[in-house]
DNA sequence: ATAGCAATTGCAATGATTCGCAATAAGAAG
DNA sequence: CTTCTTATTGCGAATCATTGCAATTGCTAT
């Protein structure tokens, strides 16, 4: 489940970005490094295969690949953000605040709810990757170690 | 529906914290703001009262404050936090990206939610103040101005 | 009213994030 | 392949947020 490259800049191009060696890099990196991945982490993970690239091109370009859909953010409980490569469905999250492993949650897990905002207040809630925070039933029964 | 500092001034000093004219200041500040108190907007608002209080004070009284459930916490979309008052009962907001105004929903609205995913996944969500973002019936209806 | 312990503050240094602007370079067109 | 437009980068400075440590000061007990 590898990003494809060449449909993501053809995307880009389309609509008059453009397609830079540094852009490459840090999608690179979200991809490699996985899930909920922070600025940091990729500056850092980028910083050693192209030293030069600057830390705000880096927060940059997450803004921006997320506002082309390509990436998608959630907000992580120490208030950073966690970025990961969008999947043709949304889709959320499940964070153990202890061993901070996430599971995944369908967006209809949430629709329900959703639709009962929408029914109940008129207010139509429009986040596509929320991170819920709490126990897992592992690190809940384990005593501590 | 003011806070009554003489029973948080007990509650604190009963665990063996103090309850020093900063933290008055910033609880003021707190409850005078209203919702989803930035810590930026309480150091700038007690700032013109105590110019001395520094900055670095309001972010650890803050945490300390809601800590003790004397304040309670939401994650704003810019990545910011909101501050308020902490009520006798949990609750969680709906806010207007457009117009930024708030609804409160009770626990109860999320509770169903809450309850499915301890079933299916045997992990239990601690969130207890958690802010949804989207459009309001009012601002999805109004043209661009 | 005073003394003493330890919680809390202020300060200064550090780290994280954002912004304005001049220099660079991607990509379209000839 | 060269030229031109302008999106994007890098840099430095500004802003926001956090931390270690010495100095301060609540609060308890005398």
């Amino acid at each position: 489940m590898s990003h494809n490259m060449a449909v993501i800049s053809q995307q880009l191009r389309k609509a008059g970005y453009r397609v830079t060696p540094q852009r490459q890099f840090i999608l690179d990196a979200v991809c490699e490094l996985d899930e909920h991945v922070t600025p940091e982490a990729v500056y850092e993970y980028v910083h050693t295969i192209a030293p030069s690239l600057n830390r705000a091109t880096v927060y940059r370009a997450l803004h921006f690949l997320t506002e082309q859909h390509i990436l998608t953010v959630t907000q992580l409980p120490d208030g950073r953000f966690g970025y990961e490569l969008a999947g043709p469905e949304p889709h959320h999250h499940l964070v153990c605040r202890t061993c901070s492993n996430s599971r995944e949650l369908p967006h209809a897990a949430l629709h329900g709810f959703y639709k009962a905002m929408e029914a109940q207040y008129d207010f139509i809630i429009d986040m596509d990757h929320v991170s819920f925070f709490g126990q897992c039933t592992y690190c809940r029964n384990a005593p501590t170690t």
